[in-house]
DNA sequence: GGGAGGACTGGCCAACCGGCCAGTTTCGCC
DNA sequence: GGCGAAACTGGCCGGTTGGCCAGTCCTCCC
């Protein structure tokens, strides 16, 4: 292994709180065959520590309730939703309900932003 | 500041690629003050590097329909675009539309969905 | 046995959405 | 001067959405 096949590994922070970005900085500043990305930088790697704000609370979605949201996620319409969870479409409209009420969203469209947000999904 | 004001910085690893996740295990693995995460365990911070799978074309959008995307995935229904922009419903529904073309999605909360994993926008 | 909660279904309806047609203005560029 | 791109506006219309009412089955638990 010499050196040059392995070029330095370029890291960019992305960190919140500052405290924690300057000691990362500073540990992470020293070791060898690795350094910070300058700003603007495209970087191998981010390092992320993101504040940990309104995450608490997991909001208690039922099983159906995640199949119709994972199903929203990807742009199902109501009909669509039915006819893979081979239920009707009133109650595709009832699980919606419940979603909206319980990640407090105006839409199906807010719905998916809340639970990205929050972790309940993955886009 | 003595050694105890300062616990250990927990680090998680989110590498797609199987070398490069080798390659700063091994060199975050022996920084002093440093640790990685044990599966499960809670992390500090994530290092993180995502495949940059189809990503390379950034989708060309204007200025107006970033504007109104950002408003999309806060749930404004056209109207309340409308407003915040002050424009026409029409002229929402026209960049909508375009979104909708661009981003190849089925409808608004797909729209959001595909900006998302795309990194056009932040949820 | 009597809740309570979850899943499911129906009808009804106003509002919203998205796609179609058409048009104007403004800007930069060849 | 002309030409395209972007932004903007209008009307029209079928499909979708979300909220309201109602009801039936379950199962778990006191």
């Amino acid at each position: 292994m010499s050196e040059d096949n392995a070029p330095e590994i370029v890291l960019s922070l992305e960190i919140d709180d500052p405290a924690l970005a300057d000691r990362l900085a500073t540990l992470l500043g020293s070791v060898a065959g690795l350094r910070l990305a300058a700003p603007g930088e495209t970087a191998t790697a981010s390092v992320v520590a993101r504040d940990p704000r309104v995450m608490p609370e997991d909001i208690a979605l039922t099983q159906r309730e995640l199949d119709v949201l994972a199903l929203m996620a990807e742009g199902a319409s109501n009909k669509m939703i039915a006819r893979q969870l081979n239920i009707s479409v009133h109650t595709v409209k009832f699980h919606v309900g419940s979603l909206l009420d319980k990640l407090d969203a105006t839409g199906r469209t807010d719905a998916v932003a809340h639970a990205a947000r929050r972790g309940v999904i993955e886009l």
